[in-house]
DNA sequence: CTTCGGTGCAATCCAACGGTTGCACAGAGC
DNA sequence: GCTCTGTGCAACCGTTGGATTGCACCGAAG
């Protein structure tokens, strides 16, 4: 499996799912609770000034950006935070950022030369 | 200096300027065609399917998210990328997963102690 | 001085998004 | 059986955001 992943594709998705406030405090949530049971939406609402369908909401942009993780018990569908997924983004930026500076310094390494 | 680069408070706002693909597009322009000079906003409407003013406002918010940097030279105005930001960022978000994860296996171990 | 190219600001439009309410359904407990 | 709680779906609303167009401004070149 390699589609569903925060670290597949273009990181754009990830993104978006990391650039709302709420989201960021269910995910905080969810790690910090995490009992490896998983917390379920109600319980999530409970704790956040958020209706349950707005949480909802949330939880599934973050599952669809891999960066949560659902399963369903009885009647209720327990979610966790996927550290992982974040470290691999997280990686992945840094790579990026390496690779511009590289290519600063080795052109302006080239500049030094000419000069 | 503080307040004004990526890697400072919430992260959130930072995302925020990585969620566009079109911002996406632009920081990549600039971090390959950098000859240590800078891109102006209509250099870079000219290499992209949009407007300058789109472009503007998108360098905008990469600048207010640090991940940019501007300098005027005469009348125009030439935009850098900043990969550090974008390393630092990454880092960041690395350290985060980590902890998340350490949590888990924290928690993992002591339910393993249960048993 | 006049002209031309690069910016900046403001108004506008439309799609996407966060959030809410309401209802309908399913499953565990009495 | 009935009830109560947790989910899911759909409609709706207000706000934000990406993008456009139009105009005014300023600085370098003729």
């Amino acid at each position: 499996m390699v589609s569903s992943g925060a670290s597949a594709g273009s990181p754009v998705a990830a993104f978006a799912a990391l650039a709302d406030e709420t989201r960021w405090t269910v995910l905080e949530t969810l790690a910090q609770d995490d009992g490896a049971a998983g917390l379920t939406a109600s319980v999530l609402a409970d704790r956040l000034p958020v209706t349950r369908q707005a949480i909802a909401k949330h939880l599934a942009v973050l599952e669809t950006a891999g960066l949560v993780e659902s399963r369903t018990v009885g009647r209720e569908r327990r979610y966790r935070a996927l550290g992982a997924e974040l470290t691999a983004l997280g990686r992945r930026l840094e790579r990026i950022g390496n690779a511009w500076e590289a290519r600063l310094t080795r052109i302006a390494r080239i500049a030094e030369t000419l000069t």
